[in-house]
DNA sequence: TTCCATGTAAACATCCTGTGACCGAGCGAA
DNA sequence: TTCGCTCGGTCACAGGATGTTTACATGGAA
């Protein structure tokens, strides 16, 4: 199978903005009502969420890679606010959410002074702070997508979303802009997905029904996959279902079959052209 | 190419506001009192401020060139969600801080979710209503360009942060201010931009749907590296996607006339330039 | 075999982009 | 003030690239 599909990206309509991919959290607090909670709301999220009872170094926090970091000053004790200030500062694109009990407005100014991005004092409604977490993760997102656009490689094709392109040996496989997102797409699962499903999330809407562009795409693609990789077939076709991605390399005939009798497919007529 | 590339300098852009210092801000608000509080605190800051005593059109928001809005829903009366809602997507880089009277979870939840970046209650301390716009404020500005001063050399051409300008062979490219922000925003990236993020970095806000003002810049901006280093290509049209930046010397046809049969696949020209 | 899903290819319709012309706001000079 | 200029931005056109549809061939399943 492929190496190491991470949850990357969920999926890039067309033109509109890659879907967001999940949040990573982390709560250091010690309440189980408010974990539980929390914990039910972000789940149905889908968001990847893990509670933690005590402080822990920023260094792993790091390792974490999180988006979003909830923390009760009250289990951090007394060195609470350095704490918080190297972690905002270590991590300056972490979204950092203070949810503790009742404060002074100085307290609340100390905070988000210190580099918290928001102040929300218990007890709080879970879906407003899953809100307000959002809503700061989102800004920081904004501009960022750094490791998201990482190459990947399967088989012998590489696949690059920073330049909207794939590639095998160097070459660039001259994919239009449709045809990549559904490679793309096809890459980062490794289930069949339906017909339905590729148009949906590729074209951003649903598939009328008896439309054939998924499969012309499809042919498409593994013509040119074909031209500059022939040893290998990547996308499968799952009869009565849809396609499925996975590079395999595929055994020449000539092995053991006759040298000539049989047909030479004629499908090869195609050149690969480099403008 | 070579899909060779390091994710280097990943997410750099090139703000497009011009005042990184100070913050300007807009309130619309009715609360005389309020209003004094904040403009007192405000003033000491050295912030920009502004109150409006109706909603105004996110266009005009647009040329305000607004850092954050605070914004109270009573005084937008009955289209508030949706004129919040617009405002938001018409300006994304902008901090949105909802700041009105008793609430709902409901409600505050749903500012959140249409884009507000933090929703404060009244009455509300002054000094903690600061630090919460800066707060958001210090979010959007954390992604924006470091303003490195140091001058590049991509190509033939030198961009020079310092005097807003590029330059071929000591000459003066003579670009307007818009085409040197474009200029330098794909060259500190090294992959392909989408028109809209381009848009969204150099002019601030949201392109509309359907404007051709990247298009034409980037016309422009090819005419006038064409003419000044005619060897050259820089700019890359990525078919239904965006553009890239990527000096590439031409290969002058002559050459490749047909000393052989086979026709070398020309594109492995690229050089790297170290600025 | 027959039926239906899928592969294939080409014609067709659309969309995308490059381009030049044009317009109005802003600004400095006369 | 008016004139003339620059600059940002819009428009419409044209050609080319891409997406979509259609028709037919192929091949699996009952």
């Amino acid at each position: 199978m492929s190496p190491e599909r991470s949850e990357a990206v969920a999926a890039s309509p067309a033109s509109g903005q890659r879907a967001q991919s999940r949040i990573r959290l982390a709560v250091i607090d010690r309440d189980p009502g408010f974990l539980q909670v929390l914990s039910n709301r972000l789940g149905s999220l889908g968001a990847e969420y893990r509670a933690l009872s005590t402080p822990v170094k920023p260094e792993t926090l790091v390792a974490m890679r999180l988006n979003a970091l909830v923390v009760d000053l009250a289990v951090l004790g007394p060195g609470s606010w350095e704490y918080l200030e190297r972690v905002c500062l270590r991590l300056p694109g972490l979204a950092v959410i203070v949810c503790t009990g009742p404060s002074s407005v100085a307290q609340r100014v100390r905070g988000l002074r210190l580099g918290a991005d928001a102040w929300v004092t218990k007890p709080c409604h879970a879906e407003e702070l899953i809100c307000i977490i959002e809503a700061a993760v989102r800004r920081h997102r904004r501009h960022e997508m750094p490791e998201l656009d990482s190459a990947v490689t399967v088989g012998e094709i590489t696949i690059r979303p920073d330049l909207y392109q794939a590639y095998a040996n160097e070459l660039s496989l001259e994919l239009t802009a449709r045809e990549f997102e559904i490679l793309q797409l096809l890459s980062q699962s490794d289930r069949v997905l339906r017909r339905e499903e590729i148009y949906e999330r590729v074209w951003g809407y649903a598939m009328a029904h008896g439309d054939r562009s998924v499969d012309v795409f499809v042919r498409k693609l593994r013509q040119k996959l074909r031209a500059a990789s022939p040893q290998w077939s990547y996308i499968h076709t799952h009869f009565g279902v849809g396609y499925r991605f996975e590079p395999e390399l595929e055994i020449p005939d000539e092995v053991a079959a006759r040298p000539v009798g049989d047909e030479l497919v004629a499908g090869d007529e195609f050149e690969t052209l480099v403008g």
